[in-house]
DNA sequence: CTCCCCACTCTTTTT
DNA sequence: GAGTGGGGAG
């Protein structure tokens, strides 16, 4: 079987343009993965080339299970030995065995965003910051995109001037630097830095693995960020065997430090670099294709490319606006519920997707009612919950020892009567001899004003040391379960008895089948326990995203990525939730380029059918709120979207027909404008008055001037108006004080 | 030392 | 609306 049976001929190009640097500019739906494992294929049947001299990166686990198996399918046993990573697993491998280079031990453990924020609490207490003032989000923030950057406390300190703030972030910097160190830790930016300095420092590993991946491939290229990018070139140097695959219009990552230049520029970086664009598509119908490429074309600065598909015009994209979320919300559980009873579809294959983690709460309401199936990925990522953080600062303390932030975590849970007071003298103890704080509680009797806590304080030091030994003997599984025994977590929860204990046992015992699973996955001498942690620190929510399972998917767009369903459902599509207040607000017009982005890549993730949704009024942050229809769906022309709603199977009173008709060519008309605000049909004025103006209206203030309505809030006893002012920014008033008039 | 209640913030998006 | 942190009582 050849590959020009099976693949189109820009993807049998790209295939068989193995050697030199080669950018794959693939389009959303184009095959692109496909193109990537017929090239590791390629490369081990046809130029003979290892499998273990093979790269290929990829941004998720869930994505680089899928090329693995992929690739096993149609090269065999041989290609077992390629290496599909993502970025920070290739990481981990790499320190696992060189940081010592580094000064760092190698049994150190990584810190996801619930320990980044414990650390920073502390440095913020002990260098006696308020918080209120300077927040640790913005200081981790601030960190973490240094680090993206490759910018290291001594660089950031000679960029820092004598800016105040910037002088604050340099000096919580390097204390957070040392106390990672400390700790033994990195966190998830350092697992990418700390490798380019590995490699910048130790040419001699460099060149080991430069010899050993002599051919590279990079998924999702156009998110990568400035130290992926470094990394990925030191790696390609000597043989420049590199194939990157993105799309510039998938780029929405930025907030996490990812750099579209890499991709606009790669031709510039590569001299002699060969460009393959996929433009046919191979998913979605034309009406939703059309769609996607209406809105993207909005955007200036990408590479220019129209995406096209031969299979067949399809069904319109509909947009459905409702007067509030919950009616949202219902509709489409209804048309789910529906679609599913007439056997039109499954579950799966459906899938919600929204901006925001807090829209999904809605939804699952209405599942649970309507009783359908559903899973949410992301928000609360299952290792983050307490019980298993708890579970897991239990096994961190057993395998290093000197990661005081989980140590700290555990000494009192389950109580063991350890206060605060106590944990302060341990802990100054410790500073003042500059050790750790489980080397200070083991020799706690030496600890001055200890007192009563000295009994409490060693009984958990010998209980950690007989863990300690036992790990010697028993495997993941046996270790959990001995911690469970000793520790008495679960039996505390089961005498609390409620229905919330009741569901953390029910994660715990979850932990504990992944704990075998992993055993089993590992068998033999590779299951350890420093093996099980790292699985766990690297796993996102999404990569527990199974397709053989029938329930709903819902996510938020950017857990979306790289992913594709039949019947997509796009939530919230109004301006202030999608795109959101800040891109709006921002000067920065990037930002809603990149919010559009965002947008290209929801609409492009469906098959047959795409239903947009709104809703004028919803609550956020407690707060009702008054949203007009997203531009977004005003960039979709007449052609693609649905002219009338389908509203036989829809609860509504009043069916939308001609009025709804009517309302929808209204605003289409103004490409940009806002349509007419809403608070004119709301009755219940408690004001006294409803507004004259609304959203999108030109206002006039008496000190201000002249502005724009960008939202406006019931704040129950009166309006909290957001007005853009000209020369004067955007600006948050209440309409009794402001007295706003609306100008023509 | 622990528990409980109140006030406050937060929302973009995540490996 | 929810989760967190601080303060105060027991």
């Amino acid at each position: 079987m050849g590959i020009d049976d099976t693949l189109n001929k820009e993807q049998a190009e790209a295939v068989r343009c193995t050697e030199g640097p080669l950018l794959i500019l693939a389009g959303a739906g184009s095959g692109k993965t496909r193109v990537l494992t017929y090239r590791v294929a390629w490369l081990m049947t046809e130029r003979e080339v290892q499998p273990w001299n093979i790269l290929a990166i990829t941004f998720t686990n869930k994505a680089a299970g899928e090329m693995r198996e992929r690739v096993d399918k149609i090269a065999g046993a041989q290609a077992a030995s390629v290496w599909v990573s993502t970025f920070h697993s290739l990481c981990v491998r790499i320190l696992r065995r060189y940081i010592g280079a580094l000064g760092y031990d190698t049994r150190f453990t990584i810190y996801d965003a619930d320990d980044q924020k414990n650390l920073m609490k502390q440095i913020c207490r002990k260098k006696e910051i308020d918080t209120k003032v300077f927040k640790e989000k913005m200081f981790l923030g601030n960190i973490s995109r240094a680090k993206d950057e490759l910018i290291s406390p001594e660089e950031y300190e000679m960029n820092a001037g004598s800016d105040f703030t910037q002088k604050k972030i340099e000096e919580i910097y390097y204390e957070y630097e040392k106390q990672l160190k400390l700790n033994n830790a990195l966190d998830f930016d350092d697992l990418i830095l700390k490798t380019v300095r590995l490699f910048e420092k130790n040419p001699e590993i460099l060149d080991n693995y430069q010899e050993r991946f002599r051919y590279i491939m990079v998924d999702e290229y156009q998110d990568t960020n400035t130290a992926q990018f470094r990394l990925v070139s030191l790696l390609a140097s000597k043989y420049k065997n590199l194939c990157v695959v993105g799309d510039d219009d998938q780029s929405i990552y930025r907030f996490r430090g990812a750099n579209i230049r890499n991709i606009l520029n790669f031709e510039k970086e590569y001299p002699g670099a060969r460009v393959i664009k996929l433009e046919q598509n191979y998913r979605s119908t034309e009406m939703i294709l059309g769609a996607a490429n209406e809105v993207i074309h909005n955007n200036k600065g990408r590479k220019d490319k129209s995406l096209w598909t031969d299979n067949g015009r399809g069904e319109a994209v509909s947009y459905r606006q409702f007067g509030t979320a919950y009616e949202e919300a219902e509709f489409v559980a209804g048309d789910i519920a529906m679609s599913v009873r007439n056997s039109e579809r499954d579950y799966n294959d459906n899938a919600i997707l929204y901006r925001t983690n807090a829209q999904s709460r809605l939804f699952e309401e209405k599942f649970i009612a309507a009783n359908i199936p559903y899973k949410i990925v992301g928000g609360v990522n299952f290792y983050a919950r307490r019980e298993i953080k708890d579970l897991l600062a239990y096994l961190k303390t057993i395998e290093n020892g000197v990661d005081d932030l989980a140590v700290q975590r555990i000494i009192n849970v389950p109580r063991r009567g350890i206060g605060q007071t106590t944990i302060l003298k341990v802990q100054s103890y410790a500073d003042s001899h500059e050790i750790s704080f489980y080397d200070a509680i083991l020799e706690a009797r030496l600890i001055p004003g200890i007192g009563r806590g000295l009994s409490k304080i060693e009984k958990f030091g010998e209980l950690i040391q007989k863990l300690r030994r036992e790990s010697d003997t028993l495997d993941v599984p046996g270790l959990l379960a001995e911690v469970i025994e000793v520790t008495g977590y679960v039996i505390e929860l089961e005498a609390e008895g409620t229905d919330e204990a009741k569901a953390r046992i029910e994660n715990i015992d979850e932990l504990k089948s992944k704990a075998v699973s992993y055993a089993e996955a590992h068998s033999g001498e590779e299951a350890t326990l420093g093996g099980f942690l790292e699985e766990i620190a690297l796993v996102a929510d999404i990569d527990s995203l199974d397709n053989d399972q029938d329930y709903v998917a819902l996510m938020t767009l950017h857990s979306a990525k790289g992913l594709e369903f039949p019947y997509v459902y796009m939530a919230g599509m109004e301006d202030g939730m999608f795109p959101s207040y800040m891109a709006i607000s921002s000067d920065d017009r990037t930002e809603l380029e990149e919010e559009r982005r965002l947008c290209y890549v929801g609409i492009t993730r469906a098959k047959k059918r795409l239903t947009m949704t709104g809703a004028r009024c919803r609550m956020v942050n407690g707060q009702q709120q008054y949203n007009p229809t997203s531009r977004f769906v005003k960039e979709i022309p007449e052609e693609y979207l649905a002219e009338d709603v389908d509203v036989s199977r829809e609860p509504t009173p009043e069916p939308p027909s001609a009025k709804y008709r009517q309302k929808m060519n209204e605003f289409r008309r103004k490409p940009y404008a806002a349509p007419k605000p809403y608070e004119k049909q709301e009755p219940k004025t408690l004001k006294g008055v409803g507004l004259e103006y609304g959203v999108g209206d030109r206002v006039a203030h008496k000190k201000f001037g002249e502005g724009t309505v960008t939202n406006i809030n019931d704040m129950g006893r009166d309006y909290e108006v957001t007005v853009d002012f000209v020369g004067h920014g955007v600006k948050k008033m209440f309409a009794a004080f402001a007295k706003l008039r609306k100008v023509e």
